[in-house]
DNA sequence: GCCGTTTTCGGCCCGACTGTTTTCAGTCG
C-alpha cells in the first residue's frame, strides 16, 4: 500500500461526506490529510510497521492516524465501507464535472434520482432539472457541456507541454496595447512536473479589451467564464486557461496569490491572521490599510518572512524554514558545469560524439560523459563488451579533437533481472563514468526489485543510478521498489542518485530528491540527451532539484571536473 | 477532524463569476 493509494481512501471519504452535507471543516481535514499523505516522502506503510506516531505529521490527528493504520494493516477501511453503503457508487464521479459541487450532486440525487454521469446527462437532456432549486435552462446547458468536456478526458499535462501552450497564448495576447505584463503563474511558475491548468496574470489599467481578446482565442473549445477582471477558457486539447487582470500596485500580492500553491497561500493567510493582518490578491492589509502589495518581497516582508522561491511554495516546511532563516540557496541552471548521461549514434542517439561535445561546449559546460546503452537494450542498439571498448577509443579520439571541453568515457549499463550487470567488470573498469539502470522486467515484486537494484549498485564499478524509479510521467507508473532502502545503500556506498532531466521522466522526482539529500546521498542532474537539442532539457531537472530543496553542493555536476572525478572514484 | 505565542473550546483563507435571485448560494481556484 503506497501513500498515493492511502490518500485516495481519504479523498473518497471527503467526497462522500461532502455530498452528504457534513461539517465542511471535518471534510477539509480529510482533504488536507490526503494532500499531506500525497506529499509525504516517507512511506506510511513502513512508518506503521515501525510503530511510529503518525499524529506527529502536521494535519494528521488521532482519528486520521487510526484510519491510516487500519488501511495499512487490513487494506480496507470499515468507516469508508459503511459510508459507501449509504450512497450510490456513481455519485463521487459527478464532483469531477466543471461547475458541479457537492450541493448540486445532493440536490440531483435526492430530487431527480440522479446517481451517475449517464443519468445526469439524461436528466439534463429531458429538462428534468430545471424547476429544482435555483436551476434554470442555462445551468442545464452548462451541465451538458461539462459532461461533454469531461468525457473528452482532459486531465493533466507535462510541464514542457504547459510551457508550449503558455507561450502561444501569451504571444497571442501580447499583441494588445496597454498591457504591461503577462506572466504565467500557478503550477507552471512553481515548476511542478505536471500542470492541471494554466494561470496567467495580466497587469494592465483597462482589463475589458483584454478579456474580450482572450475569450476570442481561436484555439478555445469553450468559454467557461467571461468576467470583467477574470475569464477562463477550455482549449481544444482539454487544458483550462485562467486569465486574471490586476493593477500594477497589486502586482506582488496578485503574483503571490496566483502562483500558489493553495496550501502555501492558506498557510500564509493563517499566519497573517495571527499577526492581525489580512492577505488577499489585492495586498496585505492592517484593518483597511494596504501595508504591502507592490512586490512579492514586500508581501513576505510584511509577514516577517524573506522571499520564498516559487518552487518551494507547497507548504512542505518552507514557511517554517523561512522564519528561521534556513531556506536553502537553491541550485541554479548556471551552476551546472557538465552533463554525464547522453547517447550518440553509436546506440540510439541522433548525433555524433563530436557534435554532442560541441553543443555542450556552447552551453558553457566543462565536461560531458558519453554513455551508450549496453547490449541488453537491443532495441536501443546497446553495445557489448568488445563494442564498448572500441567505442571508448572513439570517445578518446573525439576528446583530443574537440577543444575546450573534456569528454569522459562512460556507459549506461543495464542491471539485469538478477541484479548482475550487463557488461564485465574489466570492461566497466575502463570507463570514467558508469551509470547503472533498469530497462526491462519492470514488474518484479517490490522486495525482489529492491534487492536487484541494490545488488546492481553494490558493484564497485557503478557510479550513478539512473532514473531510479523508471516512471514515465502520465504514461507509466514507477516500478515497485523500496526507494528508501536503495538510497540508504547508495548514500553508504557513494553511489550518486540521478535526477533524469527529461520532462517525460523527472526521475527522481522532487520529493524523492529531497529525501535523498536528507539521507546524505549526493545527486546528479543529467539530460539523458539523445540529440544535441535535448541537452537543453537540463533545465527541467533543475526545476525538480529546486523543488526538492537541493543546493549547489548537493549536485555533483556543479563541481569542477577534478572534484567530480574524485567523487566518482569508489575505493 | 485538527489545532493552540490570547485558546483543550471554538475557531477553521479570501474573493470572482455564474445563474438564479430581488440579496445570494454554489463553485472554483
Amino acid at each position: 500500500m503506497n501513500n498515493q493509494e492511502i490518500a485516495r481512501f481519504l479523498t473518497e471519504i471527503a467526497d462522500l461526506l461532502d455530498i452528504k452535507g457534513e461539517n465542511p471543516f471535518r471534510i477539509r481535514s480529510y482533504r488536507n490529510g490526503a494532500r499531506t499523505v500525497n506529499n509525504l516522502a516517507e512511506d506510511l506503510t513502513g512508518m506503521v510497521g515501525e510503530g511510529k506516531n503518525l499524529t506527529e505529521i502536521p494535519g494528521i490527528g488521532g482519528s486520521l492516524a487510526e484510519k491510516i493504520r487500519e488501511i495499512v494493516e487490513t487494506g480496507k477501511l470499515k468507516f469508508l465501507d459503511d459510508l459507501k453503503k449509504q450512497l450510490p457508487p456513481g455519485l463521487p464521479e459527478l464532483l469531477k464535472l466543471q461547475g458541479i459541487g457537492p450541493k448540486k450532486v445532493k440536490l440531483f440525487y435526492e430530487k431527480a434520482g440522479v446517481d451517475s454521469i449517464e443519468s445526469l446527462a439524461r436528466a439534463a437532456e429531458s429538462g428534468k432539472l430545471h424547476g429544482l432549486d435555483r436551476m434554470g435552462e442555462k445551468t442545464e446547458a452548462k451541465i451538458l457541456r461539462a459532461i461533454e468536456n469531461y468525457r473528452k478526458g482532459a486531465g493533466r499535462f507535462r510541464i514542457d507541454i504547459g510551457f508550449t501552450y503558455a507561450e502561444s497564448i501569451t504571444n497571442y495576447l501580447n499583441t494588445l496595447t496597454g498591457l504591461k505584463e503577462l506572466i504565467p503563474a500557478g503550477s507552471l511558475r512553481r515548476r511542478q512536473e505536471t500542470i492541471g491548468d494554466l494561470d496567467i496574470l495580466a497587469i494592465c489599467h483597462d482589463p475589458a479589451p483584454l478579456m474580450d481578446q482572450f475569450t476570442a482565442y481561436d484555439k478555445a473549445e469553450d468559454i467557461l467564464a467571461h468576467g470583467s477582471t477574470k475569464s477562463s477558457l477550455l482549449l481544444k486539447e482539454g487544458l483550462q486557461v485562467d486569465l486574471r487582470a490586476m493593477d500594477s500596485r497589486e502586482f506582488g500580492s496578485a503574483l503571490l496569490y496566483f502562483t500558489g500553491s493553495k496550501a502555501h497561500n492558506i498557510a500564509l493567510r493563517k499566519r497573517a491572521k495571527a499577526m492581525g493582518l489580512k492577505v488577499s490578491e489585492y495586498g496585505i492589509f492592517r484593518a483597511d490599510d494596504a501595508i504591502a502589495g507592490k512586490t512579492e518581497e514586500d508581501c513576505y516582508r510584511a509577514l516577517g518572512l524573506p522571499w520564498i522561491p516559487p518552487e518551494l511554495r507547497e507548504n512542505r516546511g518552507e514557511i517554517e524554514a523561512a522564519e528561521k532563516g534556513e531556506l536553502p540557496r537553491l541550485v541554479d541552471l548556471k551552476d551546472i558545469r557538465g552533463d554525464c548521461h547522453m547517447h550518440t549514434t553509436a546506440s540510439d542517439g541522433k548525433n555524433s560524439i563530436e557534435d554532442m561535445a560541441r553543443a555542450a561546449r556552447e552551453l558553457g559546460y566543462q565536461y560531458i560523459a558519453i554513455t551508450e546503452h549496453s547490449q541488453a537494450v537491443r532495441i536501443a542498439g546497446g553495445l557489448n563488451d568488445k563494442e564498448l571498448i572500441r567505442h571508448l577509443h572513439r570517445i578518446e579520439e573525439a576528446d583530443r579533437k574537440v577543444e575546450g571541453i573534456r569528454i569522459l568515457r562512460g556507459v549506461e549499463v543495464d542491471i539485469r533481472g538478477d541484479g548482475t550487470l550487463d557488461l564485465k567488470d574489466e570492461t566497466l573498469k575502463e570507463c570514467d563514468v558508469v551509470i547503472a539502470a533498469i530497462h526491462s522486467r519492470f514488474n518484479l515484486p517490490e522486495k525482489e526489485m529492491t534487492k536487484r537494484i541494490i545488488r546492481g549498485i553494490k558493484n564497485r564499478q557503478v557510479n550513478i543510478l539512473a532514473h531510479p524509479t523508471g516512471r514515465l510521467i502520465l504514461e507509466r507508473e514507477p516500478y515497485r521498489v523500496d526507494l528508501k532502502e536503495v538510497i540508504k545503500v547508495a548514500a553508504g556506498e557513494g553511489v550518486i542518485m540521478e535526477i533524469n532531466a527529461n520532462p517525460r521522466r523527472l526521475d527522481l522526482n522532487d520529493i524523492h530528491s529531497r529525501m535523498a539529500k536528507d539521507m546524505g546521498a549526493k545527486l546528479i542532474i543529467n539530460s539523458d540527451a539523445h540529440s544535441i537539442d535535448q541537452l537543453r532539457l537540463m533545465k527541467y531537472g533543475i526545476f525538480t532539484a529546486r523543488r526538492g530543496w537541493l543546493e549547489q553542493k548537493d549536485v555533483i555536476n556543479t563541481y569542477p571536473l577534478k572534484k567530480l572525478l574524485a567523487i566518482l572514484k569508489r575505493t
